[in-house]
DNA sequence: TCAATAGTGTCTCTTAGACACTATCAG
DNA sequence: CTGATAGTGTCTAAGAGACACTATTGA
């Protein structure tokens, strides 16, 4: 049986007992590791019946109208199941519904992205989920479902706003100097950036203040900065401009 | 019964006989009519067990398994239904999904936004359907569900986009001048632009091409231009600056 | 002629890019 | 001292804002 419009019915469109698609909720969660951008996956497991068995997938899974108050709950959900933490970024990406994505039947995936910090991402780690780096906005395994395609977009996202918004700010560790975010912003953006513009533009976006601390090393030592409290990212009236 | 996680499942994860979310797809429509920003609604039913019996809502309805491949596919045939039109140009707006949005249960809509010229929106309007202008983000009636909430999101959008995109060219018709696609930028941003700045961007965005003919009036005729074959929108490097 | 709108040119201001320069540490 | 990285200053180019100026029509 087929729904009823929502907003035809002279006839009792009231009537639910109508097939309704799969409603699940996946994270693409990003950190930086190591110099490059890594994604968490989770590995899909192996009993009957299970789609995709042994293919590493975005953590993800099926709305519970019981738990679940929203989708965003959903999405921190699962979050906190598979990191621990709950993370300082989350934002929607997007939806993808098909007949063909889930060997299961007709699905649509309610699909987020998270940036949070390295050092988040160590303690409580699931056993089944392991970070992966990222290499030209892919993965070396091919996932399971669309997530492949899912995780491209939500590289693109994060890409295209880094070069507008404060973003990499969520993926610093809590002290951090200028020259480290710089760091963060080449290596999402796979591009070096120009430091004196640079530090003019974050500087001047009122988002980040210094503390009484300086990072030491073997040469001069750097102003340690964090996020200030208001934590809404911010936006640049420009693009960092795109070379050529 | 709940849901297994997808990535959990030691035992029989396949099982999938657990409440499904409701699914639906909403389409937030806009036009400029007389000066200013429509967007398009429908009146709900008024058959026993509907929600929302007469209020205005968002063209939409539940996903068809049968009838729709993939999400999309369904936001185009509301579209088609409602306007008679596929629209030049329609984006995934994002998803609304919660216990509490639709008295009938649990819900997930996927809201998408289109942009149409006027003269689309005249000729095969479906008899419930009815243009209704939009004043500072919101709509004179109160919306059915949460679709006021939805079409505040669609029209922040819409206006975040205008600043740096040419979204703007998919509300014109087939031939417009420079200053009508000018008088459509400063309606959707409710603010005056500078007229010169306005027309040394556009042109130089390649987006538009001028045809072989102009347009008389009381004073000086106007180059007509029409949208490039290329229709995929053009996305600028700056905004334009935001006043103070 | 004038009113009205289309379209151009000229100046200033902001900010990015390039790049040189100074500053401060360990050894 | 040197090497290394942090941080600043200076010049140029691009594009927006402001606004004056010219252009082309109907009446």
């Amino acid at each position: 049986m087929a729904p009823k419009d929502q907003a035809q019915g002279t006839e009792n469109s009231g009537q639910l007992d109508f097939p309704r698609p799969l409603a699940t909720v996946d994270v693409v969660i990003f950190a930086i590791r190591n110099e490059g951008l890594h994604v968490l996956l989770v590995q899909r497991p192996a009993g009957a019946g299970e789609p995709f068995p042994l293919s590493w997938a975005l953590p993800g899974g099926f709305v519970d109208v019981a738990k679940d108050r929203d989708l965003e709950a959903c999405a921190v959900r699962k979050l906190k199941e598979k990191t621990g933490v709950t993370s300082p970024y989350l934002e929607q990406l997007g939806s993808w519904g098909s007949a063909g994505r889930d060997p299961r039947g007709w699905s649509a995936t309610h699909a987020y992205f998270a940036l949070m910090p390295e050092e988040a991402g160590r303690t409580a780690l699931a056993p089944d989920a392991q970070w992966f780096p990222v290499s030209a906005g892919r993965i070396k395994p091919k996932l399971a479902f669309d997530h492949g395609e899912i995780l491209t977009a939500a590289v693109e996202r994060l890409r295209n706003k880094v070069e507008y918004t404060s973003l990499p700010a969520y993926l610093m560790p809590a002290e951090f100097t200028l020259p480290d975010l710089q760091r963060v912003y080449e290596i999402v953006l796979d591009r070096p950036l120009e430091k004196s513009a640079f530090r003019t533009r974050i500087l001047s976006a009122d988002m980040i203040e210094p503390i009484a601390k300086m990072r030491r090393g073997p040469n001069r030592p750097a102003q340690l900065y964090r996020l200030k409290k208001g934590k809404e990212p911010v936006y640049f009236v420009r693009t960092f401009n795109p070379p050529e």
